[in-house]
DNA sequence: CTTACTGTATTAGGTACCTAGTACAGAGAG
DNA sequence: CTCTCTGTACTAGGTACCTAATACAGTAAG
């Protein structure tokens, strides 16, 4: 699926959350795909699984994720993405935190443009092979 | 000087030692200029004096600040710089995970890098202000 | 039916972080 | 000298998060 980064300070449940949906963006989880059961992933991701619950629940409440009781889960037919103003929120404020420490260690716009860049060709190229 | 933002799930005291460093690195903050003692900067960030000095002290171990004890606190003559290495690596770090949040709200490629030439002029502007 | 899986809920424990309060030593002004 | 500022250090408390262990209800296969 994804990796955990213990270093980075956000929560774990919510980098599964944001790995899921970069997944369903990226089309590595399709509409009506299932998902792995909480127990499974949080076993391949050496994590706890009450976190993974926790982050499944997030999502099925967000309408990513569709839950059959006792059956598994499951990327919703029409997975829900954040609204236009939500989205442009978002990435507004990472863009701010990302710039700020770009400006922290010395860097240009130039190169932090260029990292940008390079970053999300690897982040889209990731997926698409475990897809 | 700087804000705090408590969605930030970074710890505070980091915070306040990247606003420092973006401070001194956009020339906010001279080589030999005082920096606010820690009860006037936790004063002025409402946030508690052992926070501030928390990151004072980080800082004034990587040789970015400089003590006074007594006296006060200012920014060291030649400010160190991070490594290149680690530089580098900050910024690739720091990049990932703008655009791992990105592609997470289906952001295209180019929306990201206009997002953060906007923030990344945002962000001086603001310092430059304050200067 | 039993067995084995699913998601969900609850309780308890540990760690990191922030807060609050207090205390101490060094430097300068009166 | 006293007074006031500086950074530093320590203890105690609370919250958020992650972990661990257990239990329960629903679904499917044997």
């Amino acid at each position: 699926m994804f990796a955990i980064n213990p270093t980075d300070p956000a929560p774990i449940w919510r980098q599964i959350e944001e790995g899921v949906r970069r997944m369903i963006a990226l089309g590595a989880l399709q509409p009506g795909a299932s998902v792995p059961s909480v127990r499974d992933l949080a076993k391949d991701l050496r994590v706890n699984p009450n976190t993974v619950a926790r982050a499944y629940q997030r999502l099925t409440e967000g309408g990513v994720l569709a839950v059959k009781r006792g059956e598994g889960t499951y990327v919703a037919d029409e997975p829900a993405l954040p609204r236009k103003t939500e989205r442009n929120e978002a990435l507004r404020d990472a863009a701010t935190r990302y710039a700020s420490t770009a400006i922290a260690v010395g860097s240009e716009l130039g190169d932090a443009v260029d990292e940008v860049e390079a970053a999300y060709e690897r982040v889209v190229r990731e997926h698409r092979r475990k897809a």
